[in-house]
DNA sequence: ACGTCGATCTCGAAC
DNA sequence: GTTCGAGGTCGACGT
């Protein structure tokens, strides 16, 4: 992995540095005094102060200030870029296509660059997403009640877009599940209401909507009261338990 | 402003200097090959690799890996940190309340660490965003139709929420608008129902419900269309252009 | 390519 | 404090 850090250097040759390393795809990391100005599907200027510049090797970039998780302005992955020094400031411009957008930074001095072409090939894993309970409740339906039987996952309805998942209940009522990772608010009763009376529209027999997740908001609470629409509450920790458990059986099933 | 850097420095030296800038709320960069954790609202692992972690000024944290715009770890603003030289490894814990959260990183080894007490007051401004478009109506209603007169924004609409603009038009009807800053979607025309829904079991009069954006998606105008609901293209610069006068109008009033 | 939906979303404003 | 909506959202997945 080459590593390599320019302390002050003067703007030719920080462009040099720069073009060659973009070249490479290498990861440019810049500290400096600049200014930033963007167009595309909103325009936005960003007058002089330091800043930290990281161009990535898919040709992203971030223009990060010293505060906020968020970089000022940025440019996803994909850019072209161009580098010139004009009128005494290194200018730096990255554009992209679908849709047309051009991010250009100008610095008038850069105080540090650092390249890197390093590799990265740890392994990332989250525990727990919206999916993932999904899949926990197709392994273990009694998350949801005792007796619950799943159906389908993902039912089309229409413009009413999917059902989480449908099933059926220990009496034969359908059950259309809606899921949320976190906290269910009012999005979610009024997403669960629009599949149930698309559901209704389709099938004669009773309906009844169940929504899953860790917790409820309240005014959500009083909205699906309202709607007879029931609350299950659901730990994440268990739904992670769930699908690591059924990992190792498949996993004890190949070995066998 | 002060400007810092150390090549390769020892874990311990990297302990300390890291220890010092976070007291002094510097901005770090550090760059080396680490593990990460998380826990909290999810749980996450990340194996070795060699990463840009940043430490920003106000306590927020970004692992970024040599790809992707996002970071793959981080810590939004206000954390607390601990720094310790454990086992062999160098451990930065960035901890956030409300919620509870941790995020460990452990470096085996530090190649290059940057620190800055960085100002950055350069002003950033954006040019058009939804509330701006909606200034905009307030301030020349043609921009809807020829004849509209806003009555009142972001009107309460019980659960429903809120209206962007209500109006009149040129023969009476009540209007209700909806602003979209890119693209109208289904969304917008189910909350655009919503609130023609709610205000039309209020009050006993015509009701016209406007969609206002640059574009509306296919299925949108059909949604709409059905809804017997109107789709008003805007334009962003034609936006920008009328809040740009107003301004130069304002100051000038002033000026005289 | 486009549309939809989730996110450790983040961020800000309003209540 | 909580709740809610917007974002140049981004990113992933499905059509």
């Amino acid at each position: 992995m080459s590593f390599l850090t320019y302390k002050n250097p003067s703007l030719v040759e920080a462009a040099s540095v720069i073009r060659d390393a973009l070249e490479k795809h290498m990861l440019i990391v810049v500290f400096g005094n600049c200014r930033v100005d963007y167009e595309g599907r909103a325009s936005s200027t960003l007058e002089w102060g330091n800043r930290l510049v990281i161009i990535k090797t898919d040709g992203s970039v971030l223009v990060h200030r010293p505060i906020g998780y968020e970089p000022v302005n940025w440019q996803p992955p994909g850019c072209i870029f161009h580098v010139e020094v004009l009128d005494g400031e290194l200018k730096v411009r990255a554009t992209r296509l679908h849709p047309r957008e051009t991010l250009n930074i100008f610095f008038g001095e850069v105080i540090h660059i650092m390249v890197s072409s390093l590799t990265d090939t740890g392994e990332f894993s989250l525990y727990v997403s919206e999916l993932d309970i999904k899949k926990a409740i197709l392994t273990m339906p009694s998350l949801v009640e005792e007796g619950f039987k799943p159906i389908s996952a993902e039912k089309e309805l229409g413009e009413s877009g999917f059902v989480d998942v449908l099933g059926e209940d220990s009496r034969g009522n359908l059950v259309v599940v809606e899921i949320k990772r976190v906290s269910v608010g009012k999005d979610a009763v009024f997403q669960l209401e629009r599949y149930v009376k698309a559901l209704e529209r389709r099938v004669n027999r009773p309906i009844r909507g169940i929504l899953v997740a860790p917790e409820i908001q309240k005014e959500a609470q009083l909205l699906a009261a309202h709607r007879k629409f029931e609350f299950k509450p659901i730990s994440l920790k268990r739904c992670y338990e769930v699908l690591k458990l059924e990992k190792t059986k498949k996993l004890s099933d190949f070995m066998v």
